[in-house]
DNA sequence: GACTTTCTAGATAGATCGCTCTAGTAATTG
DNA sequence: CAATTACTAGAGCGATCTATCTAGAAAGTC
């Protein structure tokens, strides 16, 4: 039975670490946004900030993977699941004013040249999303040592798009970055099928 | 004359605040590095952190900015040009034991739903980039509207890519950014050439 | 109902944060 | 040489940081 104010104390700190990183984000405002006492951050996570960090990195992560694995369902074409996942992306950047893009990637910049076991969650995290995103493509008919590189691509283009969607505060690298994403798979598939 | 103490924090808060972000960096930590005295940062920049990170996200982004021309100079072929820029960026990232990547892109980041004046100057810097790119592509026969498109998307790759191989430590997520950002120029060139 | 475990509640410690302030030293200008 | 400006030097302020601590409430167990 997982406890509730745990939860909630994750989900808080999952949606600040997304908007302004894990250094930016205090412990004191992780509790209040959750509504959760100050004294169970510590009961739950012994470890201090830094466990909170671990987890709320490979828990964001895999809801993330799981919302990626959505569009790319096995049933959905692939080319049609690429160019609604982009165009989501974009319609979420602008629901929420920009904030809400990648889960991690502001804290994966952020620790990974300075706090190495953040840094291993947050390759764990990604490796689980190329891995995920490798085996649908095989599936789909890519050539193996293709569908790889095919992911990193795409996962690479929509996390850059995000860094430049939110500067900016524009969805066109969004939209330019899906419609290539669309392009690569198409011709993949083909060449392949 | 540009004081040498000015800019050596300038140099110094340009290394720290793109292994470690903005938020994970101390004011005292960055006139340490520069073997400056504390009151010398106020003298230089009154208005503090702030004023100290928009300068240096302008000149860090400059100084990038000038790499890349350098790499996309009018007299050598775009697509050489590319692939040789992205594998620069992967020996860097070696060099430097994966910390030296996008000067900005950790700020970005961080400062995107935070600080607005922060994000402004990064946003004039990829503004600037993408400007630049765009205009040397048109130089090389890429059609106008195809190539911002073009300039946008080589730019995300190698965001998303640097995030990526931070976090993995490894420059896989480069060469396969970097062969992709080929491929698009080759084709780019092809059917507008 | 007594006992144990789980969780809540927040005061407080010790370190660090960005920043201000005063004082003194170099460099420049009249 | 006197006067002014530019810069160095660092002590110290209030605020905030993470983390610990004690105490008590709630919930489950015998």
């Amino acid at each position: 039975m997982p406890s509730e104010t745990r939860e909630r104390i994750l989900d808080s700190s999952g949606e600040l670490f997304r908007r302004q990183g894990y250094m930016g984000t205090g412990v004191k405002q992780i509790v209040d946004e959750a509504g959760a006492p100050f004294g169970s951050l510590y009961h739950f996570f012994p470890g201090g900030k830094e466990e909170l960090g671990a987890e709320t990195i490979r828990r964001s992560g895999a809801i993330y993977g799981l919302l990626l694995g959505e569009f790319l369902g096995p049933e959905v074409d692939l080319v049609t699941g690429i160019a609604e996942f982009f165009a989501g992306a974009g319609d979420t950047l602008i629901e929420t004013d920009y904030a809400d893009a990648c889960p991690i990637a502001t804290v994966a910049l952020e620790v990974s040249s300075t706090n190495e076991e953040l840094r291993v969650a947050c390759a764990d995290v990604f490796e689980a999303w190329i891995a995920g995103a490798t085996a649908r493509f095989e599936l789909g008919g890519i050539a193996t040592g293709r569908a790889r590189e095919l992911a990193i691509q795409v996962i690479a283009s929509l996390e850059g798009a995000f860094v430049l969607c939110r500067a900016l505060r524009s969805t066109e690298p969004l939209e330019v970055a899906g419609a290539a994403a669309v392009r690569e798979m198409r011709d993949a598939l083909a060449s392949s099928g």
